[in-house]
DNA sequence: AATAAATCACAACAGTTGTTGTGTAGTAAA
DNA sequence: TTTACTACACAACAACTGTTGTGATTTATT
């Protein structure tokens, strides 16, 4: 996030800016980043740029809070923690929960797609996903030491690389259906998931 | 390709063409897609928009162009199909090649990552991705039946399957490098695939 | 040498962009 | 009721965009 340093939202501005970020998703997702002007996500919300001037001092502070939503949708999903519900069945539910197999996913994949090819040649953009990006490769590979001292994973595995390749495939996989979505209905994220965890099963 | 309507080129003519290009991409790297203005590509050039105009219909057709370049040279890296050079050694060796590891291949996926992302809202180039992508797919599981049938992998995997997981995981490692380069050295994503065939060891 | 074509430079065009400022209702506090 | 503040609408601004046309210079062809 950049924009940190603002007097003190109520909470109906809060619920505005949602609001106008929601506008702006849609009119990402239909027209592309690059063409979500003020003007086209006023016009979405049925009224006039000075609503979106009104809640955010410019376009750039708008941007990095449309892309804060989107990483922390991505992070959302809650992985079991307790013993008891620890299984691999579960943890690829998980994973099918992040991947685009529902109308929300689906436009945060969209969106995040949209983003991820806008931060290039953007400096401040790339550096807030490689922050997001750094934090989930800790998070996931913490998940496969859980899992792997549960005894649900192969003991010579090791975390961290499952972790980076987790995560890529799980990147991968929604790409492809942000490309193709006809092609990637939920059944094929199940199956690739799955080789994935039987590959290191103990 | 959606520019294939034109009278005939001389050499000169598509090697002039090919530097526009080759300037274009130096912009959409340094400063994004989006920015990548004809003005700027002319600058890079070291001239003016005449050149830019002059070899390029318009703005769309240097655009395709430069999609259908980066598309080509993902495509480039031949895979071995001689039985004697076939192994798992070096099928990884090529796989290494078309992710981020030499300058061009980086430059490759800085492209490929920021059209993308553009093709987001824009249903004709994600076209031009759809079907790259499914031929991508077909043309690697061909390649994972004649690994399965020389043995190399283990006969109970599905061809189809692995090319989808293969590629995901290749996109997956090759836009975590975009994101954070300093983390995805070469070292890294040899781990990662030789794990995956590893995993698929007959 | 004459003619045609290729290769640009340059300027003008209308449209869109983010930003800023002004004005105006409505609402809450004093 | 006065005052202050919120929540917009609206207009004007300069900067930038792709496109088009004109003209000059060079190169190739006849």
């Amino acid at each position: 996030m950049g924009q940190s340093e603002m007097r003190q939202l109520s909470e109906n501005q809060l619920a505005r800016r949602a609001d106008v970020v929601e506008c702006a998703w849609r009119v990402i997702i239909r027209d592309g980043v690059d063409r979500a002007s003020i003007r086209s996500i006023a016009q979405e919300l049925g009224g006039t740029t000075g609503i979106v001037t009104h809640y955010f001092r410019d376009k750039d502070e708008l941007l990095l809070f449309a892309l804060d939503r989107v990483i922390k949708a991505m992070q959302a999903v809650e992985f079991p923690e307790k013993k008891s519900e620890l299984t691999i069945k579960a943890i690829v539910g998980c994973w099918l929960k992040i991947l685009p197999t529902s109308k929300e996913s689906r436009d945060n994949w969209r969106v995040w797609t949209a983003f991820t090819g806008y931060a290039v040649g953007r400096e401040h953009l790339m550096a807030e996903y490689r922050k997001s990006h750094n934090e989930q490769v800790a998070e996931v590979a913490k998940g496969f030491a859980t899992l792997r001292a549960a005894g649900l994973l192969h003991p010579k595995g090791n975390d961290r690389d499952d972790a980076i390749a987790c995560l890529a495939l799980i990147d991968g996989l929604g790409i492809a259906w942000v490309i193709n979505p006809d092609r990637y209905p939920e059944k094929v994220f199940r199956t690739v998931l799955s080789d994935f965890f039987d590959a290191r099963a103990p």
